[in-house]
DNA sequence: CTTTGCATTAACCAAATGGTTAAACTTTAT
DNA sequence: ATAAAGTTTAACCATTTGGTTAATGCAAAG
């Protein structure tokens, strides 16, 4: 291991490994200790708590999260060249971090909290209420089919997310290996944006 | 609370409630004893171990979740019925346990053995290679447009699970309630089978 | 009624775990 | 060189937690 970065910055980067593995409840501070390799004082010394240091995790893993999804959303392109670009961007950004989904989405089971308390410091994912607005629109005029908005954002995000998340259940139900989960994610990329593109033709 | 059950009864119900919930890190034996009313020695004096308690939970839930996908997919239907059929039936399955997706895929994170336990008992899941091909023939005699069986079947459990995956997070950002959950769950039966059988139009 | 065997509980135990402290070590400033 | 400030560590502490035990309750069999 080199040992280039900060103290500061080995255990930030030594929580996040630890608790998006394991999560907040099954993370102990001695495993982010050792894969830090330091002295578990440390990790109090530097962020007082575990809570703490969790919250700070969690907040970098869901900024990387919606903040991806965020710039995509909001560029000026036609709805179907946009829904590509989510689409790309996003399997795109989740195969660097595949441990991404499970995680938030079960952080957030956990304790809701910590989304109310995320919304209340950014405003209310503005881009987003514009995105749904234009697939109402291109409903009206005929530019595809109508489907609720959020409908199709949540099949979207569906096609996007879950494959990451079923990881485990593909390399185990169909022995899917490292290099064909990787193979399947790239297809995915072009696969999910034509499908969803067929789906929602006039 | 109604006190018919037998306590072993109460005690698995009471511990899938736990373990649904918070899952095996998570939940507390103590959590598990006061949800069923009894004293938690009685948790050991009946199931050993918080491990094999959580073993019996898992398989149970694990189950629920293939055997009604091993039944719907076995029927003797045309292609696009059969997949009307294993979408509506598969999300009213899941409306009636909305944590089982989250757990059952947060555990196998943990601890893939969980998965390989599982397939050294059962068969490893005949039908869904008889799925698979039929895709892949459909595809060849141009009934459906030609797809990777593995991918259409991710798109399909995609659509169906993520929602109750992310029902968490639809509330926090969109401030869905329950009933608007609800309903949006019921629309999707519908919707998504529409969504898929369009996407797969020749 | 009493004995026998199972069910249930309160009290207890040992290990794990988050957190603290005091001392040692290192770096920086004077 | 030395003092001061910041960093790191081993040892320790209090609480939590899975698990055990010995005693009590209780129903059915004798």
């Amino acid at each position: 291991m080199s040992q280039e970065k900060s103290t500061e910055e080995q255990i930030i980067a030594a929580a996040k490994k630890i608790f998006l593995q394991k999560g907040l409840a099954g993370a102990r501070m001695q495993d982010i200790a050792d894969e830090a390799g330091i002295n578990k004082a440390l990790l109090h010394y530097y962020y007082r708590s575990k809570d703490k240091l969790f919250d700070i995790v969690f907040d970098e893993a869901f900024d990387k999260v919606i903040s991806r999804l965020s710039t995509i959303i909001s560029t000026n392109m036609s709805l179907p060249d946009r829904i590509r670009s989510i689409v790309r961007g996003y399997i795109e950004g989740l195969a660097e971090n595949p441990h991404l989904p499970l995680f938030i989405l079960n952080e957030l089971q956990q304790d809701p909290e910590l989304l109310i308390r995320k919304f209340k410091a950014k405003p209310n994912f503005p881009n987003l209420q514009l995105f749904l607005m234009e697939i109402a629109r291109a409903g009206e005029q005929g530019t595809i089919r109508k489907i609720s908005p959020i409908q199709l954002m949540i099949n979207i995000l569906s096609l996007c997310v879950f494959p990451f998340a079923a990881r485990p259940l593909l390399k185990g139900v169909v022995g899917m290996d490292d290099v064909q989960f990787r193979l399947l994610t790239e297809e995915r990329k072009e696969l999910v944006a034509d499908f969803i593109l067929k789906a929602i033709e006039p």
